[in-house]
DNA sequence: GTCTATATCGGGATAGAC
DNA sequence: GTCTATCCCGATATAGAC
């Protein structure tokens, strides 16, 4: 909650906030630098002192969404248990981590802009975020604890899910979310709250929920 | 399949089918009318012989996008059985409609654009739409189908899904997305295959699956 | 109903003073 | 590191000939 600027200056971590605000409302094209620096309360070309182009947040946006899930799921791979329960706690953590964020961070993965300009960088990590869900759906299969299903359809599915998040009328909270991801996922419903407790008692290898935020940098 | 113009002539229509592509993958604002113009083939002013505003565009694809839902939404009330059986019938039949559709309606729902401007009119289709969903889920609930959850977190978690169509590289199909969400709705998942057959037996009141696509003009 | 030409505007980015 | 002033471009929309 005390902000918890990353890296990042704090005039540079007050245009990334309010650019992912507006982002979030309006979407990416139609967030002019205009709008984000008069938000703020200074002149337009005071942004490019702290970012040499618009993109350039979108990117540092990205990174500060994917950042930490990334990293857990690095954590959780050094850590014996089921895949199943790994993704679970992955799963919840990572939707805390968007909702939480000072920077509104969901809907910044979706942003149709990322697929169309210069952001390979940005596009190769998403993959990989990808790629950790495909992964975790694949293992747990294996393991039995996942339904007749194909991985990537799985992974898309809870996926799509992070975006509920966005809808700001009305709130679906992440515990809510993981329920239902789950119980679509599993091979025996009935083990849900089980996984649930094991989730919540993992350890991994970072001290806790708020380890370092950004380690893309 | 046989292109079903649906009110719009065929010059329209063809601005319409090029409009929802390039939208469905560059976003509405990145989707200029000098894009869509010469993606057909024609100088961009001609485009305004057929809708006065850039706009107009996007409102006639949210239109073509809600229209079939919410017709066979009401086709349903007027049917007696089980609501989780309608819900089942409505969701499989609406992300069908958008996959098939010549134009590429999905996405065009969650265009953050439409919340911005002058899109009242948009807004509450899609506001009716979203209703369907929420009426459906709580009925169903309350006939003791869903288990226990907050209806519009069900309906938005269902809703949610329906982005799943719109990713290019992996295709999920419609009824791998509605076995998801049941799964995840029912109180008794294994209730599913029964459920499903109910649904596929339905008759609603329009002949079949292609009646009208555009009832809102 | 299509074209060419053009008006008008807003957005990204730079220059240079302070 | 902020400002003012400005360049340049691309986008929506209109005018008017054919």
């Amino acid at each position: 909650m005390p902000a918890p600027t990353s890296g990042w200056s704090p005039a540079a971590d007050r245009i990334l906030r309010t650019a992912a605000e507006l982002i979030a409302e309006r979407g990416y094209a139609a967030t002019s630098t205009r709008t984000i620096a008069s938000a703020i309360g200074v002149a337009q070309p005071a942004i490019y002192k702290h970012f040499s182009t618009k993109n350039d947040i979108l990117s540092a946006l990205v990174g500060l969404g994917v950042g930490r899930p990334l990293e857990l799921a690095g954590e959780l791979a050094r850590v014996s248990a089921p895949a199943i329960v790994k993704l679970h706690r992955w799963l919840r953590e990572s939707l805390e981590h968007f909702r939480d964020s000072p920077y509104v961070l969901v809907a910044i993965l979706t942003t149709p802009e990322l697929y169309q300009e210069n952001f390979a960088a940005e596009r190769e990590l998403i993959r990989q975020f990808d790629g950790v869900v495909v992964d975790f759906v694949r293992a747990a299969q294996n393991e039995g604890d996942v339904r007749a299903m194909k991985p990537e359809s799985g992974a898309r599915l809870v996926i799509a899910l992070f975006d509920v998040l966005a809808v700001p009328e009305y709130q679906v909270s992440p515990a809510e979310i993981v329920d239902f991801a789950f119980t679509g996922l599993l091979a025996d419903p009935a083990r849900l709250p089980e996984i649930r407790a094991a989730a919540d008692a993992l350890e991994p290898a970072g001290i806790d929920g708020d380890a370092v935020v950004n380690a893309i940098d």
